[in-house]
RNA sequence: GGAGGGGUGGCCGAGCGGUUAAAGGCACCAGACUGUAAAUCUGGCCUCGUAUGAGUACACAGGUUCGAAUCCUGUCCCCUCCA
C-alpha cells in the first residue's frame, strides 16, 4: 500500500475505508497542500427516499466528520433533485415517485442526523448542505442537452452496471431513470465550479458514477477531479450492515430509540470488533489494536466502549450513558434499567387481572396468541423475571413492582408495563 | 405475431386427484452450552383453542369430483425460444 502524507488519507487509510480512490496519489498531494492552508472542500451525496438514514450510511457520514476533523470542508449534497429520479444502481425495479413535500419533509429529518455528526456554519471547515434541487430544477432541456449530452455517449452508457443489468434482465428501464447517473455527474461538476470541490467519496456501488462525474468536470469545465469509494461493509457471516430481521438500524431517534441503537453494537460479532471501532468511532488506532486483541468475554469490554462511543456520537453522551446504565442493570443485576421500552396501560386492566398471553400480545412480544403460548411453552416468557409456565396465568396489581411489571421474551428482550 | 414453461408459506424450492397445513433449505423465535459473541445441539415457526380439534391457505375467479395445490375454463402476471 502506498504511504500516503496527507492527515485526512492517512486515517482513512488506517482506519479501512477505502476501496478505490482514482488517483490516490494526486489526491494526497492536493490534500497536503491543502492542510498547509485552507483546507479542501469534498461532497457525498445522500437520497431522500426516506426520513432517516440507516446504519449503511455511518460510514459516508464517519468519513465526512474525519474530513472536518482535518480541516477541511464536508459537503453533504442532498438530492433533493436526484430523489425525483430514483438512482437505478443495484434496483430491480424504478423507485415510485415521490412528492415535492415527502422529499422535503426527509431532508429535515435527514438534516437533524447530520447536525449530530458535523458542524455547520459559515467558517472555512464548517459543513455545508446543499441540494441539487437547487441547481437541477431549473435546467432547461435544450441547453442541458447540447452542454451536457454531448459529452455522454450511449454506448458507453449502456456499459454501465446499473443499466446493462436491467437490460440484460430485459428489465424496464425508463429514460428519467437512464438520466439518474448524469445528473449525478452534473452535480459533482456544478459542486466543483461553484464550492471548489474537488472530490466525491461514496460506497463502491457509486464509482460509475462518480468516474463519471470528473469526466464531465474534465471535459466541459476544465476541473480536475477525484473519486473515494469505500467498502461495502458487511458484518462477518456475510450480511449487508444496516438491515436486519426486525427492520433498518436508523440513525434517527424517532425511528429507533437510542437503547436499541446501543444493544446493536453491544451485539456485534466478536469478528467484526475492530473493524466497527475503526469505523464507526474515533477511538485511537492503537487502543483499537488493544481491544480487538481481548479474548474470551474480555472483549465483552470493547464491545461496550464501541456501543457507548457510537451511540454518544449519534446520540449524544446523555442517550449513550444512559443506554448504558439500563443495559447493565439489565443483563447484570438483572434488574430493570429505565431505557427498556415502557408500555403504559389502563390502571383497570392490571386492577382487573388480564392474562399472560394477552398481555405478551399486547406488549408487543409477540404477534399472535400462538406464538406467546409456544414462547411459554419453551420457557422463554418471564413475568419480573420469573420463568411463567401457565399461559393462563392472570397478572394483575400484585405483580406490581416498583410501579411496573417487567415482561421478558428470552434473554434479550425486555418490556416494563407502566401503568397511566 | 408463433411455440413452449411457470406463478406454492417471509424467501428459495418439492409436491402434480385422497395418507398434504403442504418435503427440504434459508431466514426468524425460544431452550441448552457460553461471554447479551460465533459455532453446535434441541424444540418451534398460518390463525383460534389446554388438547383431541376447528378455521383459513398453494396468483385470481369459476367449474368437474364423494374429495383439488394437484384436472378443466376464463383472467392477470412472469420466463424461455422462434419471428
Amino acid at each position: 500500500m502506498t504511504t500516503v502524507k496527507s492527515d485526512f488519507l492517512n486515517i482513512l487509510q488506517e482506519r479501512d475505508f477505502i476501496h478505490q480512490v482514482t488517483d490516490l496519489e494526486g489526491l494526497d498531494a492536493k490534500f497536503t497542500a491543502a492542510e498547509k492552508s485552507n483546507g479542501l472542500s469534498a461532497y457525498i451525496g445522500f437520497d431522500c427516499t426516506g426520513s432517516s438514514l440507516h446504519v449503511g450510511s455511518l460510514v459516508q457520514i464517519m468519513m465526512l466528520r474525519w474530513l472536518q476533523k482535518c480541516g477541511h470542508k464536508p459537503i453533504v449534497l442532498l438530492g433533493g433533485g436526484t430523489t425525483k429520479i430514483g438512482d437505478p444502481s443495484g434496483k430491480d425495479e424504478s423507485r415510485r415517485l415521490l412528492t415535492d413535500a415527502d422529499i422535503n419533509n426527509n431532508l429535515a429529518g435527514i438534516r437533524s442526523i447530520f447536525d449530530q455528526f458535523l458542524t455547520f456554519g459559515e467558517g472555512k471547515s464548517d459543513a455545508m448542505l446543499v441540494n441539487n434541487a437547487e441547481w437541477l430544477d431549473k435546467l432547461e432541456y435544450v441547453p442541458f442537452l447540447r452542454e451536457i449530452g454531448t459529452h455522454f455517449t450511449i454506448n458507453r452508457m449502456m456499459t454501465f452496471d446499473s443499466v446493462k443489468l436491467r437490460l440484460d434482465r430485459e428489465q424496464p428501464l425508463t429514460f428519467l431513470e437512464f438520466n439518474y447517473m448524469i445528473l449525478q455527474a452534473y452535480d459533482f461538476m456544478e459542486l466543483g465550479k461553484r464550492y471548489d470541490c474537488a472530490l466525491q467519496m461514496g460506497g463502491s456501488d457509486q464509482w460509475g458514477n462518480i468516474v463519471n462525474g470528473m469526466e464531465l468536470g474534465r471535459r466541459a469545465a476544465g476541473l480536475q477531479l477525484f473519486g473515494l469509494t469505500t467498502p461495502l461493509i458487511t458484518t462477518a457471516d456475510g450480511k449487508k450492515m444496516g438491515k436486519t430481521a426486525d427492520g433498518a438500524l436508523w440513525l434517527n431517534e424517532e425511528a429507533l430509540p437510542a437503547y436499541d441503537y446501543w444493544q446493536f453494537w453491544r451485539n456485534t460479532q466478536d469478528a467484526d470488533v475492530g473493524r466497527f471501532l475503526r469505523l464507526f468511532t474515533e477511538i485511537p488506532v492503537d487502543e483499537i489494536k488493544r481491544l480487538e486483541a481481548l479474548e474470551g468475554s474480555e472483549i465483552n469490554e470493547a464491545k461496550i466502549i464501541l456501543a457507548n462511543a457510537a451511540t454518544a456520537m449519534c446520540r449524544g453522551e446523555n442517550a449513550a450513558s444512559t443506554a448504558h446504565k439500563t443495559a447493565t442493570e439489565t443483563f447484570e443485576k438483572g434488574g430493570a434499567g429505565a431505557d427498556l421500552p415502557t408500555i403504559n396501560m389502563d390502571a383497570k386492566i392490571l386492577t382487573n387481572g388480564i392474562v399472560a398471553i394477552d398481555l405478551f400480545v399486547e406488549a408487543g412480544l409477540g404477534t399472535s396468541k400462538g406464538e406467546v403460548r409456544r414462547l411459554i411453552k419453551q420457557g422463554g416468557a418471564k413475568v419480573n423475571d420469573v420463568k411463567i409456565t401457565d399461559a393462563e396465568q392472570v397478572i394483575g396489581n400484585n405483580d406490581i413492582i416498583d410501579g411496573q411489571i417487567k415482561l421478558s421474551s428470552g434473554k434479550k428482550k425486555h418490556v416494563l408495563i407502566k401503568t397511566a
